[in-house]
Parts: structure tokens; C-alpha cells; sequence
RNA sequence: GCUGUUGUAGCUCAGGGGUAGAGCACUUCAUUGGUAAUGAAGAGGUCGGGUGUUCAAAUCACCUCAACAGCACCA
């Protein structure tokens, strides 16, 4: 089949023609002998292709060296391959099953009798770099779907023919080689396991379920980093160290904010200084709540449960739900959410047109039987508290109630310093309720919303569509929210709700005497408190800003003769509203500063002889190896400014 | 829930078939010291819980609970 000649356009914006079966490679070198040795594959309209492949079209290419940004992909799949091999090469009765690339790096999934240990995955490692030595090229052949099922089936590689049924039957497959070893691939790889170089580390190893279903057989899992260069390599090791320190579990202990017991899995005992931090959020957020309208109710914990068996969560969640029987065989359920309760205060009492939009807020305080695996400190808990409303509203009052949801959330996330929000429309699942035409003119009007959520943020915001991702009952909106080390938090949600207002037969009286049932939107903005401060505590790696501190500032004596003016001092900050606390112990500033500075109290004012004699203070704050000194007037004024909320701020500022 | 690992004083961790050890924290005493650990002395645990093996178990086996990592789950 002779292949006409075909032209490529370079990023420079020049054109050239090539032959047919030109290859990547001769393209490269066709440009010089030196870009050709750093090329490691070329990106042909925005897609990446192995630099042997002949290059079957015209279209926009771009040679891609190592160090370029699209290689690192390469990389990391070329070492997931050399992962594989090794494996194979010191445990040849192992299976292989499938070895993507994934944020950070890659991993590959085995079938094997032992477990790997940690020793093992030196070894591992060991073996790895004697491949990538070897430099074996990576070449690619092309089989028929038979030839290739039939050879690893012949080989016992039984998930690969799984992965192989699973393909058309009159596909080719990609069959890369390297060295000895060879593994069914979609590719591109890079030029030969020489490219994957050394900046890569084994990370850790995890069961994994085949095809990711619980259903299946558990597989041993490895996890490995890769990177371009071994500075990468080190920036992004660095980075989990840091996220480490910043472990909320880890800061919860030193900050004395909370702790969990084996008795409670899945509880939290709030101490003091957390539960200031808990406080001030829920008043922060009750204050935000005043501001847009909403009122605050507090529905029961425990209903029987033909409540949960109308709303539907009985046959849903049941085996989620905490339950319990009484000495008279009634049954109850703790409440796992608060919607069925807001419905029926909503029912309760006629209800008109004119009384809408109704927003009911509750800081309500729910339980979910999680697995047991899936529980993680503050951030997955069995009991905790969600920063719930829900607005009952006319079709007509949808898009403006969502609208001003939006505007809720976004600036609650700015107030704590979110500032990189990504806002997500779920759509309708393949389970769901409600009719075709009420699917669509939600997701209509969640569509118009979306984009002028996009419009109105000066590209601040992002917007994302999860087709299929919706709940049973209706679409959704997502908050993600990036925290000061890049990592994404879902939290806000805004969802739309057909079920539950016909569930429990909730309507409204309209203009003309008719009942008409209530569009229900279920919101929350932090989501669970307890999880929020959790994002909070890693945000800020502790260092709350003096606002939510627990203990804003500590006054610590130098000798004993600064106690009396240093209690005037404490007095007089706590007269001011300061969460002050003295440190008049007998021991040096020193040990003081290290031990409030540990404990990350924001402000230490050191009080000696001087300060008591000139009636001044020195302050030093967390993170400062500094002091600044002034009279104790002008602390008091410059802390309690400092103390005030962002809301209280912004309402004072404007106006 | 699944796979693997772990569970010794408040914290971090050592030890390991013959009846527990360090550092920090704590208490007391001395020290009154200017911004990340002053010194000395003292007190504190029966080794997550249970059952078994053994003359003897924290140490071995089994069961169980919890935590950690990942997977699955997250109304």
C-alpha cells in the first residue's frame, strides 16, 4: 500500500513535505543530529506518538525532548513497564495486569501468591535500574486480536486475555517489546528504558481490586514516582513531607484541638481550643447565614423510620444507618441527613406562594455508618456536622436562588483563602427519578447558571460538566476548592431535588389556589464542619489566621517582677475580646517561645522589666524570628483589628 | 468491607519466652533567665482486648478491637 507523501507543520509555523513512512525519528534528525538524540517521541496534532512510528497524516507536529512537560508521561509509563518486567524477572510466576500513569507517577497491579514487602521493593528497584541500563529500545508490533489472545493465553497471563475479550474482535493490538519482556499497550513509550533515567522511587504497595470492582479478586498494587530529573524527584518528596507536617491528625495532638479513642471510631472528641476553632466557624457561618436570608432550625436526631422509609434512604442507605430498636419494638434511626426533617417543618402548616423562597439552615449534626476503612481522621467520620439548607422555591425563583448560593459559597472560600474554585455540573445518572422533561429543564437552567457563574468571575472560577454524575434525584453543582499546597477538596454542593418534596407530599398554596409542589435545592458550603476544619488545619498548616485562633496570643513573663503588669496586660486584651492566655510560669523565655510557638499561638507577648517600666509590650508573632515593640494601647489595636472576622470587616468597611 | 502493616508510659520509640527501658512531657527543688529546650531529683506503663500453648507470655498461636496506607464506598 503505497502512502502518498504527507506535510508537517512546525511550530514555527513552517511546512514541509516527507515521504510516506517517514518516522518521527527521521524527522528529528532531518531537523539535527542533536534534537534527534533528545527527542523521545513527537506530538502530532496534540497527541503523542512513538518516534518509530511511521506518521500516517499530514497535521502539526512537534518534536518532544525529554525535559519537555509531555515526556514526563512517557516517562513514567516506560517505568511502569520496567516495574513489570522486573517483578517478572525476580518472580516469574507473577501475573501482570495493567500499569497506568497517575498523578505523580504510576503503578501496576500483580497477581501473586506472597505479598510484596517493603525489602521486596528494594529489590524491586535494584532490578528496575539493572533494566533501564540495559537500554533496551521499546519497539511496537502489531497483532491480531487471535494471535495475541492465544499467546497469553499459551504464557497464563489470564488477565491480559481478559483484557484482550474485552476488545473488538477485528482490532489490532499494540504488543510493546523491550528486551526479553514484551506487555499488551495502547502506548506511546519513549525511544528504550534508558529514558526512564533515575529520578524515579519506588513508593509503597496496596491491595487493589481487579478492574477496580470490589467484586473481584484483590491484586497486589505497587506504587512508584517518576520524574524527568532527580530535582523533581526531590521537590516532590520535599512536597510530601510537607504535607505530612501538615497532617491534621498530627496538628489536632500538638495543637490540643481534638482526638479520637477506640471506643468511638469514627467520633470526635472536640477539646477546647478545637472547639473555638468549631465555634468560630459556626458563627462565621451563622453570620453569612443572617446575611442571605436564611432562618435556622434544629430538627430531631432520632425518627422512626417510617420517616426514613418515605424519604426513601430505608431501602437506599439502610445498611449506613445507625439504628435502634426500643424496649416497646418501635424502630428508630439517628438521622444520617437533615432533609426529611426540613420537610416537615415545611409541612407543617399551610404554606403560600407569597412566603417564597423558604431557606432553612441547620448546623445539623448527623450520623453515617461509613465503612470502616474509609474513615480518616477529620476528614471521613462517622458522626459529624453539616452546614445544611435547603430552599424551597418556585420553578421561576430556581436560577436567581442558585445564583445567590453561588455567591454564598464563593465568597465563604475567599474569606478563608480559597481563592482557586472549580465548580462542577453533575448530570443525570442512568439510576435516577423524575421525568426526561424535568431532567432537562433542571440541567437547562443549571447550565445557564454554570456559565454565568464562569462569566461573572473574571476567569476566576473554572466550571466542569460530570455527565452521568448527578444524584438519583436530580443535578448538582460541586465545589473543589485548592488548598495552599494544591490539593483539591470537594466541598460546597448545591443540588437541585425532584423526589423528596412528592416523597412527603410537601406543596405550597399558589396565586390561584392551586397546590404546587416546592422545587427543593439541598446546599451545604462547607459541607461537614468537622471536615472543613480538618482543610482548614492542612491549609493553614496550623497557622489560623488570628480570627479563628483558638488561643490568639499568649503573655509570657521574663521574671517574676513583670507578673503584675503582665496581668494588666492579659486583663486588658481580654477586656479587649482577645482569647489571651498568661504564661507566668517559672521558666526562661526561651523554653516559653518554643513551647507557644510548637503549640502555634499566633501572637507571644514577652513581658519584662523594661516593657513593665516604659508600659509597653514586644510581640512576636508565629513564623517571625522577629519582635516589634509598642505601647500596650496600640497592641490592643492593632490585635483586635487584626481579630476581626472577614465578614465583620467587609460589613464595617462597607458601611 | 477488602489487601497489607501496626498497636509497649501523655508523645516519639527501643526491647523481646523467665515477671518492662530511653528521650521529651509531668511533679518537686534550685535557678529570675530577654525570644525555639537551665540543672538536679522524683513519679508514671503489665506491654490494645480475649482465649490458648507453656513450669513460665509483653514476647508464640488463634480470635477480636482500633489505627495507618491503598482499594471499594461516600445519599
Amino acid at each position: 500500500m503505497a502512502q502518498s507523501a504527507f506535510s508537517l507543520e512546525f511550530p514555527d509555523g513552517t511546512v514541509r513535505e516527507f515521504d510516506a513512512g517517514t518516522t518521527g525519528k527521521d524527522v528529528a534528525e532531518g531537523i539535527s543530529k542533536s534534537l534527534a538524540k533528545k527527542s523521545v517521541a513527537i506530538s502530532l496534532n496534540g497527541e503523542l506518538m512513538d518516534l518509530a512510528e511511521p506518521i500516517a497524516s499530514s497535521g502539526k507536529i512537534e518534536i518532544v525532548t525529554r525535559t519537555d512537560d509531555r515526556a514526563l508521561e512517557l516517562i513514567r509509563h516506560d517505568c511502569a513497564h520496567v516495574l513489570a518486567e522486573a517483578v517478572q524477572e525476580l518472580w516469574p510466576d507473577t501475573k501482570v495486569t495493567i500499569g497506568p500513569v497517575i498523578e505523580n507517577g504510576f503503578y501496576y497491579d500483580f497477581d501473586r501468591a506472597e505479598p510484596f514487602t517493603p525489602e521486596d521493593l528494594e529489590t524491586i528497584e535494584k532490578k528496575m535500574r539493572q533494566i533501564i541500563a540495559r537500554n533496551d529500545p521499546f519497539t511496537k508490533q502489531v497483532w491480531s486480536r487471535d494471535d495475541a489472545k492465544a499467546h497469553f493465553e499459551k504464557m497464563g497471563e489470564t488477565y491480559k486475555v481478559e483484557l484482550i475479550d474485552a476488545i473488538d474482535a477485528d482490532q489490532n493490538l499494540n504488543i510493546y517489546h523491550q528486551g526479553e519482556w514484551h506487555d499488551l499497550c495502547l502506548g506511546p513509550h519513549g525511544p528504550s528504558t534508558g529514558n526512564v533515567g533515575n529520578a524515579f522511587k519506588l513508593m509503597s504497595v496496596a491491595g487493589a481490586y481487579w478492574r477496580g470492582d470490589s467484586d473481584n479478586q484483590m491484586l497486589s498494587r505497587i506504587y512508584g514516582t517518576a520524574w524527568a530529573d532527580e530535582k523533581q524527584l526531590k521537590n516532590y518528596l520535599f512536597m510530601l513531607e510537607e504535607a505530612q507536617k501538615r497532617d491534621h491528625r498530627k496538628l489536632g495532638r500538638e495543637m490540643d484541638l481534638f482526638h479520637f479513642q477506640e471506643e468511638g471510631p469514627g467520633v470526635v472528641f472536640w477539646h477546647a481550643n478545637g472547639w473555638k476553632v468549631f465555634q468560630g466557624l459556626t458563627n462565621y457561618m451563622r453570620r453569612r447565614l443572617e446575611e442571605h436570608g436564611y432562618d435556622e432550625v434544629n430538627a430531631p436526631q432520632i425518627l422512626d423510620k417510617a420517616l426514613w422509609q418515605t424519604s426513601g434512604h430505608w431501602d437506599w442507605y439502610r445498611e449506613n444507618m445507625f439504628t435502634t430498636v426500643t424496649e416497646d419494638d418501635r424502630q428508630f434511626a439517628i438521622k444520617p441527613m437533615n432533609c426529611p426533617g426540613h420537610v416537615q417543618i415545611f409541612k407543617n402548616g399551610l404554606r403560600s406562594y407569597r412566603e417564597l423562597p423558604i431557606k432553612m439552615a441547620e448546623f445539623g449534626n448527623v450520623h453515617r455508618y461509613e465503612p470502616s476503612g474509609a474513615l480518616h481522621g477529620l476528614m471521613r467520620v462517622r458522626g459529624f456536622t453539616q452546614d445544611d439548607a435547603h430552599v424551597f422555591c418556585t420553578a421561576e425563583q430556581l436560577e436567581a436562588e442558585c445564583l445567590r448560593i453561588n455567591d454564598l459559597i464563593l465568597t465563604t472560600y475567599s474569606d478563608f483563602g480559597f481563592g482557586d474554585i472549580v465548580v462542577k455540573l453533575s448530570t443525570r445518572p442512568e439510576k435516577r427519578v423524575g421525568t426526561e422533561e424535568g431532567w432537562d429543564r433542571a440541567e437547562s437552567i443549571m447550565q445557564k447558571v454554570l456559565d454565568k457563574i464562569e462569566a461573572d468571575s473574571d476567569g476566576r472560577i473554572r466550571t466542569e460538566l460530570n455527565p452521568g454524575e448527578g444524584a438519583f434525584y436530580g443535578p448538582k453543582f460541586e465545589y473543589v476548592l485548592r488548598d495552599a499546597i494544591g490539593r483539591d477538596w470537594q466541598c460546597g454542593t448545591t443540588q437541585v431535588d425532584f423526589a423528596l418534596p412528592e416523597r412527603f407530599g410537601a406543596f405550597y398554596i399558589d396565586q390561584n389556589s392551586e397546590k404546587q409542589e416546592p422545587v427543593m435545592v439541598h446546599r451545604a458550603i462547607c459541607g461537614s464542619m468537622e471536615r472543613f476544619i480538618g482543610i482548614l488545619i492542612e491549609h493553614f498548616a496550623g497557622h489560623f489566621p488570628l480570627w479563628l485562633a483558638p488561643v490568639q496570643a499568649v503573655v509570657a513573663t521574663i521574671t517574676t517582677e513583670a507578673e503584675e503588669y503582665g496581668q494588666k496586660v492579659v486583663d486588658t486584651l481580654k477586656a479587649a475580646g482577645m482569647r489571651v492566655q498568661s504564661d507566668f510560669r517559672n521558666e526562661k523565655i526561651n523554653y516559653k517561645v518554643r513551647e507557644h510557638s510548637l503549640a502555634k499561638v499566633p501572637a507571644i507577648i514577652a513581658i519584662g522589666a523594661r516593657e513593665a517600666e516604659e508600659g509597653t509590650v514586644s510581640i512576636r508573632r508565629l513564623g517571625s524570628k522577629h519582635q516589634t515593640n509598642m505601647t500596650l494601647q496600640e497592641a490592643v489595636e492593632s490585635l483586635t483589628e487584626e481579630a476581626i472576622a472577614p465578614d465583620l470587616k467587609r460589613k464595617r468597611d462597607s458601611g
